[in-house]
DNA sequence: GACGTATCTTGAACGTTTCCAGCTTGCGTG
DNA sequence: CACGCAAGCTGGAAACGTTCAAGATACGTC
């Protein structure tokens, strides 16, 4: 904690073998402030913090990070890609049918919840994702006002 | 199994109130053929029923299809919608990471797998989706024979 | 400090999906 | 059995998120 995100940011990524570039940093950053934000909102806070970053190297910087395990990519059905910062833990999420409002929901089953390889067809099964669908507070709020 | 398809999917239409046409009864009959179909897939086939269907009507029945719970919407990350016959039971499906195949997964727990609306920060959770990630047979012999 | 390569920029294109206006069709009424 | 309304279909077009290609730049290493 006493060290800047930026040094936290660059430790990750030389652990990995990658290049520490300010893109990455400030994408590393923007993640680190929590929640699940669509490119083009990683995008538009990356320019807060540097003055110019392409939308493709938006895109290039959160494909390496996923791919080197320090974000992770999550893309509801009918909704763009998101990213958010990945702690390790295999934690799934509740979307609202209404607004798309997306947040964690803890596995309370442990590492692997409803992991079962059996039946699946001789598929060779690695992850388990789970989509929760629902409403969420606010969208429940105005449903009821309606009434 | 003694009545034509078309009149199966006419009444199924009928039950709920909803018009009978030629591109709905095609594209019921191109679900019941089984599979899990892209919209490409789905145009292509009810074209070799009838004349003429264009892409906008198929997309309107197929979402139609899926409001009335006649077809279910899958969408894996990283893949166009596809759209399978299967609806009502809640099943899971397994994805090929490498050539994007889907397979059914029958739910080892019955009928709500993992399906836990504690922890759900508030949420009104009414659906579980389960998507397993992994490698399908073909896609592991073919990764097996490039070692 | 100079090199080689990974990474970023710019510009464009791709495929899926949705919008729009207008015509056709199914289906209940008289 | 003909009529009329509204739901549904057609056709063209465009929006959106995303990816590709070629060249310039910056990082890490020697």
């Amino acid at each position: 904690m006493s060290e800047p995100a930026e040094d936290q940011g660059a430790a990750l990524l030389r652990a990995r073998g990658m290049r520490v570039t300010r893109p990455r940093l400030a994408v590393l950053e923007v993640l680190a402030g929590g929640g699940h934000l669509e490119v083009d909102e990683i995008a538009t806070a990356v320019r807060t913090r540097l003055d110019s970053v392409s939308t493709q190297a938006v895109y290039d910087v959160l494909g390496a990070l996923s791919r080197a395990g320090l974000a992770r990519r999550i893309e509801p059905a009918g909704s763009p890609a998101r990213f958010e910062a990945r702690a390790g833990d295999n934690h799934h999420h509740v979307v609202c049918r209404a607004c798309g409002a997306i947040a964690d929901v803890d596995c309370v089953h442990g590492a692997a919840p409803c992991l079962d390889p059996v039946g699946a067809g001789g598929f060779l099964v690695d992850e388990a994702e789970v989509t929760f669908w629902g409403l969420c507070p606010a969208c429940q709020q105005a449903r009821a006002a309606d009434d």
